[in-house]
DNA sequence: GTAGCCTTGACC
DNA sequence: GGTCAAGGCTAC
């Protein structure tokens, strides 16, 4: 007897040692190994209560669940959680824990010990994804180590990400976390519950009752900037924690997951761009470069109209049902899931073109042109490309992933990453005007028929003496012709470009989730190109082909920043504009 | 209350 | 018999 619990002894020790080692034994210690834990991002101890956490947070949760614990935070469920301060709140800790996925049902009632539970072919099927992910990565690390543009700034950390989108979040210690989520555990949650577990009635103060229902958080830190009239939206930590392939998800109905979480709606709304016509395009000499501050209650208007599929439900229980919200922003890396990444982008495409602000003020423009003197021609322009700009910044205002960003960080990607942004889509849109001349709207590129000449982009370009710009550009339209670039693709290099998380003052949280969001729409990138219906058979370079053309937007930024910086230097950008400030704060 | 260590026991 | 995720124990 004495010699077995010895023997069980020794195996335990070996078990600690290889988990604490980076190990090079088989098993789960080297699934485990370098993970860290999703609350506190202590090192992992193995699978505890649903996913991969650290020991101090099993036993935290096995605590709160088996003795119903009621925790209230004083400091508005913001509590930063690390190591060091997860003793500090246990609300906020519990809250993160819910957050993360730690399942309350796995939580034994009757608390009989051993055994395995019912989480077990989860906790398997978990351990095979993500060697999978991990040959994936390895693969696609590989692949784009064939490709220059793995070089590009910014799009490296993106495609080593590409596969991490296939990652199981319970190993993720990098999820995006924000002190704007709120988590709330219903009380009686019409949940399924396990016969062993316990028929929890939820845990929840009467604070965080309250703050389910509060109106928009207050804006912080808005620095009085053209910017600011972003609405102050919550950035998604869990909505970028169910953004992750979990697993769970596809086995367990969504009504296993008791909490609720505090949904976009409650936050601003981001007006339509309808409602953007507010900013008077089609008077642009009363427009003194500023967004209207009319346009900041919008969002956080009681009466602003809901996209429909944002109507808050109440549940039985008297709770927003923000289950759908949770859903919208899960994006898986299965088929399904990636097809809802796909509608996603497709119907958030970034077209200028398609504003009829921005038709009418290019119609306009081209109207004046012919009467223009060229030695006026630059003071004319200028307003012209802050107009688009304006709508340019608008339009993002609606962008998936970065809508979720808060105001702080929008502001921060918008600086550094318009140009890039805007570069493309001038680029894209030059073709795009040829194809709906041509009554060609669906797929914009085809064989022959490019001409960036006839937006008139490049008579104007090269009449400024920025032949070069010019040049480039048409250079790029055509390779984007040849290459059959449809505008799904186009869509997403766009989006590739406006979530770069690779620029300064972008908080931590921000630049993992933009990671994460480059990883997943990188990743419907490589699907698309891959399965490409203009290719009957798949085509395995493509994907390194589009990426490519990232590295050449850049060096037409290159080349845009240069001249308006030197206009802007010498005073003929007026300080008021929305492009005089962008200009300023590029870094 | 926390967190590391230890025991248990169904499943493989 | 080994594994490992449960619960238990206990020093701090
Ligand atoms: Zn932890
Ligand atoms: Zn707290």
């Amino acid at each position: 007897m004495e010699t077995k619990v010895k023997a069980v002894k020794r195996k335990y020790t070996k078990r600690k040692l290889s988990t604490a080692s980076s190990s090079n034994d088989e098993g789960n210690s080297d699934n485990i190994a370098g993970e860290l834990c999703p609350v506190c991002g202590d090192k992992v101890s193995g699978y505890h209560y649903g996913l991969l956490t650290c020991e101090s947070c099993k036993g935290f949760f096995k605590r709160t669940v088996q003795n119903r614990k009621q925790y209230c935070c004083s400091n508005s469920d913001r509590c930063e959680m690390d190591k060091a301060n997860r003793k500090r709140c246990p609300a906020c800790r519990f809250s993160k824990c819910m957050s993360v996925g730690m399942k309350i049902e796995a939580v034994r009632q009757d608390r009989v010990r051993g055994g395995r539970n019912k989480f077990g072919a989860l906790y398997k099927q978990d351990r095979a994804m993500k060697r999978q992910v991990s040959e994936q990565r390895m693969q696609m690390m590989a692949c784009l180590d064939e490709n220059p543009s793995n070089r590009l700034r910014g799009i490296p950390s993106a495609a080593t990400r590409v596969c991490s989108a296939n990652e199981v979040p319970t190993s993720s210690c990098d999820r995006v976390t924000s002190p704007h989520c709120d988590v709330v555990t219903p009380l009686g949650c019409d949940r399924e519950t396990s016969p062993e577990s316990l028929p929890y009635s939820g845990i929840i103060s009467a604070h965080q009752l309250k703050s389910e229902r509060v109106t928009p958080p207050e804006p912080v830190d808005r620095p009085p900037s053209m910017l600011s009239p972003f609405q102050p939206l919550a950035v998604h930590p869990v909505s970028s924690v169910h953004a992750m392939p979990l697993p769970y998800h596809n086995l367990v109905p969504p009504a296993m997951f008791p909490h609720r979480y505090h949904s976009p709606h409650h936050l601003p709304h981001v007006p339509s761009r309808l409602t953007n016509q507010r900013l008077s395009f089609e008077q642009p000499r009363t427009y003194d470069g500023r967004m209207p501050t009319s346009i900041q209650p919008i969002g956080l208007s009681p009466t602003s109209s809901c996209h429909d599929s944002n109507h808050e439900r109440v549940l039985p229980g008297g709770y927003p049902d923000h289950s759908r919200s949770v859903r919208e922003l899960k994006l898986h890396p299965n088929t399904a899931d990636e097809s809802e990444i796909f509608q996603r982008l497709q119907s958030a495409n970034i077209d200028l073109l398609q504003d009829s602000g921005v038709q009418s003020i290019l119609h306009n423009f081209k109207h004046r042109l012919h009467f223009l003197h060229s030695s006026e021609l630059q003071v004319e322009v200028i307003p012209v490309v802050d107009e688009l700009l304006v709508k340019l910044v608008l339009i993002t205002k609606d962008a998936p992933f970065f809508k979720h960003l808060n105001v702080s960080d929008q502001m921060t990607v918008l600086r550094n990453n318009w140009i890039d942004l805007m570069c493309l889509t001038v680029t894209a849109n030059s073709i795009q005007t040829v194809k709906r001349e041509k009554g060609m709207d669906e797929s914009f590129t085809s064989p022959g028929a490019m001409s960036g000449h006839s937006t008139g982009l490049y008579s104007v370009l090269e009449k400024l003496g920025l032949e070069d710009l010019s040049s480039k550009i048409d250079c790029l339209s055509q390779r984007l012709e040849s290459a059959h670039v449809n505008r799904y693709e186009i869509t997403c290099l766009q989006y590739l470009l406006l979530l770069n998380p690779d620029i300064a003052n972008l908080s931590d949280k921000a630049s993992t989730y933009l990671r994460e969001a480059q990883g997943l729409i990188l990743q419907s990138l490589r699907n698309h190109a891959f399965h490409n219906e203009t290719f009957e058979a798949i085509d395995c370079t493509r994907f390194g082909e589009l990426l490519l053309f990232l590295p050449e937007t850049k060096l037409l930024t290159v080349l845009a920043h240069e001249f308006l910086s030197s206009w802007n230097k010498s005073g003929h950008i007026a300080s008021d504009t929305l492009l005089c400030e962008l200009l300023g704060s590029k870094i």
